[in-house]
DNA sequence: TAAATTTAGTTGACACTTCAAGTGAAATGT
DNA sequence: ACATTTCACTTGAAGTGTCAACTAAATTTA
C-alpha cells in the first residue's frame, strides 16, 4: 500500500512524509547550538570557550581524569582533547602530570585558579542561561526530557 | 534552611546537589555529538561532512534558500555558512546565484548531483543511524521528546 | 532626493579541529 | 625472555570556523 503512511514515517528522513519539525535530532542540534552560543557569550569575557568549559566542568565533577577519560565523557577526538588540555595548562587552569601507575597515561586536574573560574562561570550562567531554559518546566518534565535523551544516547551507543 | 534541597536544585549546576547525569543539556550535547559522529562516518566516504550535510538537507526540504536563511535554520554564523556554501559549489553540490529581486541576497539551491547525494546519504543512514536511535521508542514518546526539545529551544530564543 | 543607516554577504587573519603519522609504555603471544 | 601488538597519547600539516573589517545594495531619515 504505497499511499498509506504509518505514523512513524514522518520521523524517517528518507520518507516522503518526513517532517523535519517533528524530527528530534533536528531539535537536538538546534538546542545544542543555541545553548553553546549562549554559553560562549558568557565564557568569552572570561577567556574561555565551550571546549575548555566542558573539560573544566568534567574535572570539577570527577576530580582527576586522563585525557582519554575526558575525550570519552565529552565525546571528542583525542588530538583535540590533548590540545585543549595543554592550552588550559598554559592558561593556568589545569595541572598535567604523567600517571604514576601507567606511563602512557596523562592525568589532568583543575588548579585552584581553574576551580575559581568554574565557580565564576556557574554563577554568571545560572540565571542568564539555566533559569531561562527551564522556564515553565516542572520537575517531572525536566526528568522526562533527560530520560528520553539518555535513551537516545544508549541506543546510539549500542554495539 | 541551608540543608534543605528543593527537587529542582539538582538541575542547577552551581548547586551542591547538582547531578550532571540528570542535567538535560549534558545529554543534549552528548546525543548531538554521538549523532554527529555516526553521521560523519557515513558522510566521509561520500566526500561530505556534517556542516555540508545540514545545508544539503535544508535545501532538499525547502528548495531555494538565501545564505541568511541557511544560517538561521542551522544556527550558524554567516561567514561560516558563506564558506560552506562556496565549498559545496566547488564540489558541484549546489548552485549559487544573486537574487533577482534583492541584489544583496545570495540564493542557493541543490544541483542534480546534490539531490542525488542527499538521497544516497539518507538511504545509507536510514538503518544505520535512525532505526538504531529510535529503537524501542513509541510514536508518542518520539513526539514527547520533540515537544520538550522545542520548548527548550523556544525558551532560549526568548528576547 | 541626498545622506545616513541597515541589511546581506564576502574576505583575510588567526585560532581551532582533525587526520595521519609518529613515540614510547604496557599487555600479549610464543 | 623476547617479539609483537595494543594502548595512550603527541605532533605537524591541512582543513574549518570565527572575528573584524570591508563592500555593495536596499531602506530610512531629514
Amino acid at each position: 500500500m504505497v499511499f498509506h503512511s504509518s505514523k512513524l514515517e514522518k520521523y524517517s528522513p528518507s520518507s516522503q512524509f518526513f517532517d523535519i519539525n517533528e524530527f528530534p535530532f533536528y531539535w537536538i542540534a538546534r538546542v545544542n547550538a543555541l545553548y553553546s552560543q549562549e554559553m560562549e557569550k558568557t565564557l568569552k569575557p572570561l577567556g574561555m570557550d565551550i571546549a575548555r568549559w566542558r573539560v573544566a566542568v568534567l574535572l570539577s565533577l570527577y576530580g582527576t581524569l586522563s585525557i582519554s577519560d575526558i575525550a570519552e565523557h565529552a565525546i571528542g577526538k583525542l588530538p583535540t582533547m590533548t590540545k585543549i588540555v595543554y592550552r588550559m595548562r598554559d592558561a593556568g587552569l589545569v595541572e598535567v602530570n604523567a600517571s604514576e601507575t601507567d606511563g602512557r597515561v596523562t592525568v589532568v586536574s583543575l588548579t585552584d585558579e581553574g576551580h575559581d573560574k568554574v565557580k565564576m562561570v556557574l554563577k554568571t550562567t545560572e540565571k542568564k542561561v539555566f533559569a531561562k531554559a527551564f522556564k515553565g518546566f516542572t520537575e517531572p518534565q525536566i526528568k522526562k526530557s533527560t530520560e528520553l535523551l539518555r535513551r537516545y544516547f544508549i541506543n546510539m551507543s549500542a554495539e
